[in-house]
DNA sequence: GCAAAAGTGTTCCTTTTACACCCATGC
DNA sequence: GCATGGGTGTAAAAGGAACACTTTTGC
């Protein structure tokens, strides 16, 4: 009576963004070791685990394959057309995730035979949908950036305002006048000044500045929104 | 060599909306013919054959349980705890629906014992955590609401201006200026307004209109961004 | 003619944009 | 002392919110 369904394999896959001011939006890419697509470079990722939750799946792989831990982990979208992979029918939840700067270090491991960071603009030949999957990636995160303080989770803790600045132009694409940012900003009532300043650089050092998760949080509860 | 992985099932499940005015929001539940839940209310769905894509799934299962047909289909978010489905590891890709109300008939069948529409205020227990999903559903399309238009698949293809304003209202929960809100949308330019006016029902006639997909994709394309 | 809903315009206020000058530091 | 980037305020413009009266229909 039961209908017998063939099986669909499930994996997870993750798109990791890093940021340097100087160096701009970067995503994290392994060198398959394995056929199908041996030699070429793609997102990582790989099976899920029959008791392990999809989230730490995709922080076991990372970690196996890459060497990373990320800060911040949101799924982004599931992509299961029938012949997306050519040996056999698998389903993969993607997700996308940011890291912080000072642990930017990547060893490759596992299934990879080389894990290195790619900026978004110059991205070698991807393998399967891969490509795909990253362009939505990116999408989503230039659109969760303007209505949730995620941007934070790409800098350091402390930082000066202008990589603050940076990242969003960066992100958008287009200039954004400075000190208007800054009054926007500043008025949501997230960041906590610090009294250090900016060493190093050329010119006026900053103030560096902190979000307030916290505060964040509070403000949330009332009902504010974010939006940048 | 390879690792065995035990196998994982993938289902899809899908929250569908309709709307009527006089109504508000209702989604489309079936009554569980089997256990586990068996003669719980849950949101219909299936498993997902080899050959066919997670959207076909969707439509052929809505079709089998329910025998309707959604003109709007939109991922939703996959839930993969491992402990979700009480008999053994189940991943969902969960999807949610938009229909019009003219094929609001819906009749039971295969492993439905029931298909009903329930306002989204007085729902029944749910099987699962499909109340979960059915709210990260209700979440998800008032957002999207606010910034894509896809009102108009709750709503008949021509529809008194009143119509879309209540549909506003309810997803909002909140009142919102009549005329404010039609300046707002007509300056949008996505409406063609039709020579016919509404029959039936109190008070003056107001105009039918009509959503101009053609002129919404333009505007699109343009880089206008749709938003209320 | 009364109740119900639709059509329409103006004013006020808030938010966003544009923009310029001075200040602190490194070399 | 000069180049570089940081800090700050103001005025104009645009967009959103508040609001009232007239019109068309059914009963």
């Amino acid at each position: 009576m039961a209908k017998e369904y063939p099986r669909i394999d499930i994996t997870v896959d993750a798109v990791v963004f890093g940021y340097k001011p100087d160096e701009g939006i970067s995503v994290l890419l392994i060198k398959r070791k394995k056929d199908p697509f041996k030699g070429t470079w793609a997102i990582p990722g790989g099976f899920v685990e029959v008791d392990e939750s999809l989230e730490h799946a995709v922080s076991r792989e990372l970690k196996e394959e890459t060497g990373i831990e990320v800060n911040y982990l949101e799924q982004l979208y599931t992509f299961g057309e029938p012949k997306r992979d050519p040996r056999k029918r698998i389903v993969s939840v993607a997700y996308y995730a940011l890291v912080k700067p000072d642990i930017y270090e990547v060893h490759a491991a596992d299934d990879a035979e080389g894990a290195e960071w790619f900026n978004i603009e110059k991205l070698p030949k991807l393998a399967f949908d891969h490509k795909y999957i990253l362009e939505m990636a990116i999408f989503r995160l230039r659109n969760k950036i303007s209505y949730e303080p995620v941007g934070f989770e790409l800098l350091d803790k402390h930082f000066p305002f202008s990589e603050l600045h940076k990242l969003y132009e960066t992100l958008y694409g287009k200039e954004i006048d400075r000190r208007n940012f800054k009054k926007k900003f500043l008025s949501l009532g997230i960041l906590k000044e610090l009294k250090e300043k900016n060493s190093g650089g050329k010119g006026r050092p900053g103030l560096l500045y902190q979000f307030d998760k916290d505060k964040y949080f509070q403000l949330k509860k009332k009902g504010i929104v974010f939006e940048i």
